[in-house]
RNA sequence: GCGGAAGUAGCUCAAUUGGUAGAGCGAUAGCCUUCCAAGCUAUAGGUUGCGAGUUCGAGACUCGUCUUCCGCUCCA
């Protein structure tokens, strides 16, 4: 069974095979970042390929888009997220409550104009407007204190400094420092989607229900970082909006939660491993949703998520553009009338791709002990990575480095690689190769041997099984295409 | 954010009461040629996380700081 301790092993190998290196390793790190190596790479790469070709090329009515990372600051107006996480937050140190700090304010001033003492509500909500406009922050904690306002939980006036909660990263656009404006990185793919729902229905002549995919990076302040790459300030989604109309929202939420959890399977996650986790507190935005969690070795835990958004966020988006989000049904109802003008609903599945690649990791991790035929012990770390997900497909080895051996696989290698990513090898024993190549995944190995030189045969062995076949060296690309489709 | 623990070579760890920083594995080059790790030779790799202090002398003691891990907290 997993544990904690194994999940540090999976850190550990992570890095070691260059999967995962910490963010600015060498100067110490950077909290909730985190890179990937050169291996690591191909593993997402893959993922991402995966999903995008499921989600567009064997679809009939999903198109793909890639929208920039900077929006006009107006999207995340109409999304909520500027309005509800980016205000002055303070803590008690006692109850260790946190409070925005407009509301604690409001609160004590509330119960002021209670006590009837309506002018020193009036001059307090002044004050901290005026400094909320200022941004000073140490007046305003004074502010606090000299009220004498405390934690409505501890009683306690025991507060920490204000600070900025930021759910997202702010940065400038324009040249000239001064005439710039605020802008953000983006905290959620889904706004690109929306803004160019237009876009996209009318050059694209998508007809209801269609979809808009997209991968992409986004972009989270979060309070503190745990679990490896399962939470990251920099992180990737790969999510889908499917427009359908109003009343069939709930229809198409349930084909996409059976489609989506079917998918993860398709790429060889157990089933067993996986599990929904309905919503009971739902999103503003949301009337139904659901995870599908993934069991990480700390647990269950949501891995993709798919909500029936309703028309929110056109509704939203339509309010503050003053543009129609709008389309025009021509399909009869059941009374032979057009559905006519409406704003369409929303069904969105949404996949964290860092989750995703970690949860292949963890599954395919395996450390293996067994006894050998002279009964010493024997053991190994391999990747069981689905072939078509491995970031090299197949190991090309010959046995020693003489007698013409690394010539014939050059020749080989020189062949597969422009099917699929191949790696050389001939330093060291042909065991310690096979271990390097099980470390990091490769499926497939292939050994030249002077039985080769005699009739063009080579062995290849299988990673999970470790056993091996001879097979002509013009078969060697049919095998591999085959076992990676 | 709070509490606890830990930072020595790429990895795992040594280093006696405070007295010259080491080993194994790994890496690199060469030898050997052997189908499942651990054969031979050589080489490289360290301001002991960082900064102060105490001391004749600090990897070790004191203080500060940074990072990581664990448990709470937070995670629309």
């Amino acid at each position: 069974m997993a544990n904690e301790n194994n999940f540090q092993d999976i850190i550990a190998h992570c890095k070691e095979y260059g999967y995962i290196f910490p963010s600015s390793e060498i100067y110490d790190g950077l909290s909730a970042v985190y890179d990937y190596g050169q291996n690591g790479v191909q593993l997402k790469k893959n993922i991402r390929d995966q999903w995008w070709k499921s989600m567009t090329q064997l679809q009939d009515n999903i198109v793909g888009i890639d929208a920039a990372i900077f929006m006009h600051p107006l999207t995340w107006k109409a999304s909520g997220h500027v309005d509800n996480f980016s205000d002055p937050m303070i803590d008690n140190k006692d109850s260790q409550k946190r409070y925005r700090v407009d509301h604690l304010i409001e609160g004590h001033a509330e119960k002021l104009e209670q006590e009837g003492r309506k002018e020193e509500a009036r001059a307090l909500l002044a004050k901290m407007d005026s400094l909320l406009a200022k941004d000073d922050f140490p007046a305003l904690k004074e502010l606090i204190l000299s009220n004498g306002i405390v934690c409505a939980v501890s009683g306690t006036a025991n507060w920490s400094d204000i600070r900025q909660f930021n759910l997202m990263f702010q940065t400038q656009i324009g040249s000239v420092s001064g005439e710039a404006d605020t802008i953000y990185l983006r905290p959620e793919t889904a706004q690109g989607i929306f803004v160019n729902f237009l876009n996209v229905q009318k050059t694209g002549r998508m007809k209801i229900p269609f979809g808009i995919a997209q991968t992409g990076k986004a972009f989270r302040n979060e309070i503190v970082a745990r679990q490896f790459i399962f939470r990251m300030r920099e992180f990737e989604q790969m999510e889908m909006q499917f427009f359908v109309r109003p009343g069939t929202e709930l229809d198409w939420y349930a084909h996409w939660k059976a489609e989506r959890k079917k998918w993860h399977e398709s790429i060889g996650i157990p089933a067993d491993k996986l599990r929904y986790h309905d919503h009971v507190k739902l999103a503003h935005y949301a009337n139904a949703a659901v995870d599908i969690e993934y069991e990480f070795p700390f647990g269950f835990k949501e891995l993709e998520g798919i909500h029936s958004r309703t028309d929110y966020d056109l509704k939203q988006h339509q309010g503050l553009s003053k543009k129609k989000m709008q389309y025009y049904d021509n399909d009869l109802d059941e009374n032979g009338k057009p559905y006519g003008n409406y704003i369409p609903y929303v069904v969105e599945t949404s996949v964290g791709l860092d989750r995703l690649f970690l949860a292949v990791v963890s599954m395919s991790y395996k450390e293996e002990k067994w006894q050998k035929e002279d009964g010493t012990e024997d053991s190994r770390v391999v990747m069981r990575i689905p072939p078509k997900l491995a970031p090299y497909k197949l190991a090309i080895l010959p046995l020693v480095k003489k007698d013409g051996l690394p010539e014939i696989a050059r020749d080989l290698m020189h062949e597969c690689k422009e099917f699929f990513h191949t790696f050389y090898e001939e330093k060291d024993s042909i065991g310690k190769r096979y271990r390097r190549m099980d470390a990091i995944g490769t499926p497939y190995c292939v050994t030249v041997d002077h039985q080769t030189k005699e009739d063009h045969t080579v062995t290849i062995r299988d990673r999970d099984n470790m056993t091996q076949e001879r097979i002509h060296l013009n078969e060697v690309i049919q095998k591999i295409r085959e076992a990676i489709k």
